[in-house]
RNA sequence: GGAACGAUGGCAGAGCGGCCAAAUGCAUCCGCCUUGAAAGCGGAAGGGUGUCACAGCCCCGGGGGUUCAAAUCCCUCUCGUUCCGCCA
């Protein structure tokens, strides 16, 4: 949620930095927020001092009674139960008042970043490092798509699948398994030394879903366990972010830093169609995310790192990749600030993304509740969160199946993963 | 799924419908004492909203109700503990 206060004390300036996101009706929500929060304003001035007399007059019969005039004690309830009619009215509007805001409230993107770069959509996103490690040609044995890589091997097996899920299901066998299982692994491994390891739920409640941002505006986009009230995570992003929710931290425990595996669900509603060979969007894939809880100070430079880390998983697995910075356009709902990285896969003859880092500024601390203390300081302030993939597992295994295709079909196993691998080296058919 | 009990401040734990934002202990912070520390003594200290600052208002798991007045009574939900049932 964006701050309300910030939009109350200065409406231009959180206007003229949403309106960089493109969006016009956003300035009208903006503007409603605005005009609900002083009408809430209004009446809960009006009910706080109705009951500020309630609350007098009560005392005052207590004292009263125990000072034995009985009568006296008999008017000051006569008045209290009176102004009880208006205390009714008055909570009801400003409930409703307060639920509407906060409604809406929810529906409202973040402001960007003053240094996101500026643009309308995807076409957009500036390229802020690489192309890396790109040949200048492709051979002809790497320009296989990794499905047909990946069937010919033995090693994707979608046709049962789907057999088994329906469509956009993917399932791995043999060492095309193995190596999903290597590359979470390596993920793991490779950020062990800064971040602790959770192994969160992959069922979250409603709330935990509404503090990270997908509710209630992208319902469609998640799974739902009605009959429970539960929904599949789209990513350990969700739960790793509500780790903290309600709660408040010490600044000298800052930043705190996780990471979890998870599996990934996605009804992937608006994108019926799209990259339906192969495994490049499936319903449900695995990835190792990495998330941080910072102080707006700290939170610029755990960026930059994060995305380092990311990052470095790619070279090490030897990948030609890019690094892009996501623009104003084209910025989810909840971001502030966020970097893509994208692995070029030759097969497929994209480049496809694998991995994106992003600061959220203090929009989903203020939804999930979660603030710290600062040292010397009175009062609490609205934790920042930071979260980035590490390792996306089907794309990441899809631009390998491609990128290390030999020219008699086989696969070879990246040096990173050789020590998850069970000895094998690289992958050819029976 | 059934039964019983429970949910209060960082933790533990009192709390008669009004004198309760809430005793007490531990932990924390600041003084005094001490060469320094411990002990001891004295003091400070919850969150939110709101205000220039006060005031005011809200918060005793969530929601609802009774009452002039609810941490306290009633209903309900959630969660926890124990027992039973089931089960990787």
């Amino acid at each position: 949620m964006i701050d309300i206060r910030l939009l109350r004390n200065d409406p231009e300036a959180v206007r003229a930095a949403m309106a960089r996101r493109g969006k016009p009706e956003l300035l009208d929500q903006l503007t409603a927020a605005a005009s609900f929060d002083s009408q809430l304003r209004e009446i809960a001035l009006e009910r706080d001092a109705n009951r500020n007399k309630i609350n007098e007059l009560s005392k005052q019969v207590g004292q009263l009674r125990r000072a034995g005039s009985t009568i006296e004690a008999e008017a000051a309830m006569a008045e209290s139960r009176e102004r009880g009619d208006a205390e009714k009215r008055l909570a009801g509007r400003a409930d409703e008042m307060q639920a509407r805001l906060y409604d809406l409230l929810l529906r409202i993107p973040n402001v960007p970043h003053p240094d996101a770069p500026d643009g309308a959509g995807e076409d957009d996103n500036p390229v802020v490092k690489g192309p890396i490690a790109m040949p200048i040609a492709f051979a002809d044995y790497q320009q296989v798509p990794h499905w047909e890589t990946g069937s010919a091997l033995g090693i994707l097996d979608n046709e049962r699948a789907v057999k088994i899920s329906g469509s956009m299901f993917t399932m791995m066998r043999g060492l095309g398994a193995t190596m999903s299982r290597a590359l979470c692994q390596f993920a793991l491994d490779a950020n062990a030394d800064e971040f602790e390891e959770i192994r969160p739920p992959s069922l979250v409640t409603t709330a935990t879903l509404t503090a990270t941002g997908q509710l209630p505006k992208f319902a469609d986009d998640a799974y739902a366990i009605e009959r429970d009230d539960l929904w599949c995570i789209p990513t350990a992003e969700v739960p790793l972010t509500s780790l903290a929710a309600g709660e408040i931290l010490e600044e000298a425990d800052l930043p705190m830093k996780f990471m979890a595996f998870s599996p990934c669900y996605r009804r992937e509603a608006g994108s019926a169609g799209r990259d339906t060979r192969g495994m490049l969007r499936t319903h449900e894939f695995d990835k190792v995310e990495i998330l941080s809880y910072a102080t707006a100070e700290q939170a610029p430079a755990l960026l930059q790192m994060m995305v380092g880390r990311a990052e470095a998983l790619l070279a090490k697995l030897e990948l030609p990749y890019r690094i892009i910075e996501i623009c104003t356009g084209d910025m989810g709902q909840s971001h502030h600030r966020s970097f893509d990285l994208e692995v070029f896969a030759p097969g497929s003859d994209r480049w496809l993304e694998v991995s994106s880092v992003s600061w959220f500024s203090d929009y989903q601390g203020r939804r999930a509740d979660m603030r710290y203390r600062p040292t010397g300081e009175k009062g609490t302030r609205i934790a920042h969160t930071l979260n980035g993939s590490a390792l996306a597992v089907p794309r990441v295994w899809a631009a390998i199946v491609e990128n290390y295709r030999q020219a008699d079909g086989s696969v070879r196993i990246p040096d990173a993963l050789l020590p998850y691998m069970r000895g094998a080296t690289e992958i050819r058919s029976k």
